[in-house]
DNA sequence: CACACGATGCGCT
DNA sequence: GCGCATCGTGTGG
């Protein structure tokens, strides 16, 4: 049990300069903090999407943008976006800088309502604001280590939402937990 | 400058 | 399963 006053031990840059597939992965179980008002809003990170320069991704073909220079930026940054003229994506920058990469966050348990990306983001109160912020230094939003539970499994599916690259099979949860936003059963089955 | 459309979610059929 | 809200961005004329 953590006492309301401890400071944050963010999730270090080293933690998500790796690859992005890999980031994603390890990003299962850990908590996502964001100070607001008095106190702090904490949700168990359960699903998460990678994201690089493939045909889905905002770094598509490698292109910079000004839309898009956060995912090409240092890793461990928030890249948070704008969509559907309503909603925002949060994303977490992975590799190296000057290579793209993200990991699209697109479920919390803790949290009531948490479970897709958008939803997320308003649960945890994030927005345009916070595009670009270094979670590794910043007091306000960060992600702290977590852990998966003993013979807690991870599902490894294809991402939602998109129309390219849909053979790719690069979204993970955790099975059984509250805030997914979409399971896939043939998938959990061959999780075991 | 016009326009198509999206890493979504909600309500209705 | 389908339509739609609502708007920033990329692309093409």
């Amino acid at each position: 049990m953590q006492s309301a006053t401890t400071v944050p031990t963010p999730l270090p840059r080293a933690f998500f300069t790796g690859p992005t597939l890999r980031v994603a992965r390890t990003l299962l179980g850990c908590v996502l903090c964001h100070r607001v008002g008095h106190g702090i809003r904490r949700g168990r990170i359960v699903e998460v999407e990678a994201y690089t320069d493939d045909p889905a991704s905002h770094a598509r073909n490698a292109r910079r943008t000004p839309h898009n220079a956060v995912m090409f930026g240092p890793p461990g940054h928030a890249y948070v976006y704008f969509t559907y003229g309503m909603h925002f994506c949060f994303n977490i920058v992975t590799e190296p800088d000057g290579k793209p990469g993200a990991v699209l966050l697109r479920g919390l348990d803790g949290l009531e309502h948490a479970n897709g990306p958008a939803r997320l983001c308003r649960a945890m109160h994030i927005g345009r604001v916070h595009n670009g912020l270094d979670l590794t230094t910043s007091d306000l939003l960060w992600v702290e280590p977590g852990h998966r539970r003993r013979g807690e499994r991870i599902v490894r599916t294809t991402r939602i939402g998109i129309r390219m690259a849909q053979d790719l099979r690069w979204r993970f949860y955790l099975l059984g937990s509250p805030g997914v936003s979409k399971r896939d059963v043939t998938a959990e089955k061959r999780t075991g």
